[in-house]
DNA sequence: TTATTATAGTTACAAATGTAACTTATTTCA
DNA sequence: TGAAATAAGTTACATTTGTAACTATAATAA
């Protein structure tokens, strides 16, 4: 049986809510760097995942950015074709891709990490202490519920 | 000066989590409706509004939505093709459109608002009645802060 | 072995979305 | 007035994104 017995207000529906937030901080941060680099979002995090775990496969990076094989491979293609990352195929197996960053792409990198960890930093330091706390805390819950594994 | 003296760290990043977080969601949320009564979830946001809001015109809904005016116009003419939505233009101003649900409309949005209604709800039941309100009071907060007005 | 199945990645096509230009109607103000 | 500016909505085009089919390689198992 249905456990409802409330009317929809948009104003107060959580995904809703969530949704407007993200959507305007995603675009915020695509505009420190989409212009002033030429990096696409899906570029951005590839190079971020890249600088963080060199030697990665596309799959691996896929799995680590929530990202489908197919953005991976367009945002890799991107990537190499401006000269920011180095890819090889595996000895091992040659169906594997060993994606690292050019010393381009971590110079690059260098830039744009300082401009994106400043505007978390300007979000996060409008919460108290225990407000990022309760931020950790309720993210990790509601995305264990719905992405679990 | 920069305030940043942290590497950037993925698993982390507020951005990142959020962003997961609320495509899952909205994923899981289309699946509701979308082959089952093919709407897209455009289409439903401003089916939820003009239920909820009869008679607005394309630009309002576009405000309470925060759709651009070519997604309402989109999804507006993708309703009226199914013949859920009417639309005509007001006498005083005829510019302004005025919309509203039909009959058939109506009797969709019945049909949705319960399952839509009760995935919220399973997700907020997870949640205590503290951390409800914690939610509440963050989401408002950071939302305020990115978006003011 | 070798036939089948699974995996990594790419390509091709379709659908969705964004940007800019356009049409029509209204408002402003010289 | 009536010319210019503004506003609502649509259309056209380009870009992005998703889905499915495909290629190549590797693993499995009959």
């Amino acid at each position: 049986m249905s456990d409802n017995n409330n009317k929809l207000v948009l104003e107060s529906f959580l995904p809703y809510r969530l949704s407007y937030l993200t959507n305007i901080i995603s675009r915020a941060l695509a505009g420190l760097y989409a212009e002033q680099f030429d990096i696409t979002p899906h570029e951005w995090k590839i190079l971020a995942n890249l600088s963080r775990y060199p030697n990665i496969s596309a799959a691996e990076a896929g799995e680590k950015t929530a990202m489908d094989k197919v953005a991976v491979s367009r945002a890799v293609r991107g990537l190499c074709d401006k000269g920011l990352v180095h890819k090889i195929f595996s000895r091992e197996d040659r169906r594997r891709s060993v994606l690292n960053l050019t010393e381009k792409g971590a110079e690059i990198y260098r830039q744009i990490e300082p401009l994106v960890t400043d505007y978390e930093n300007s979000l996060l330091k409008i919460l108290t202490p225990q407000e990022l706390s309760q931020l950790d805390h309720l993210l990790a819950k509601l995305t264990r519920h719905v992405a679990p594994d």
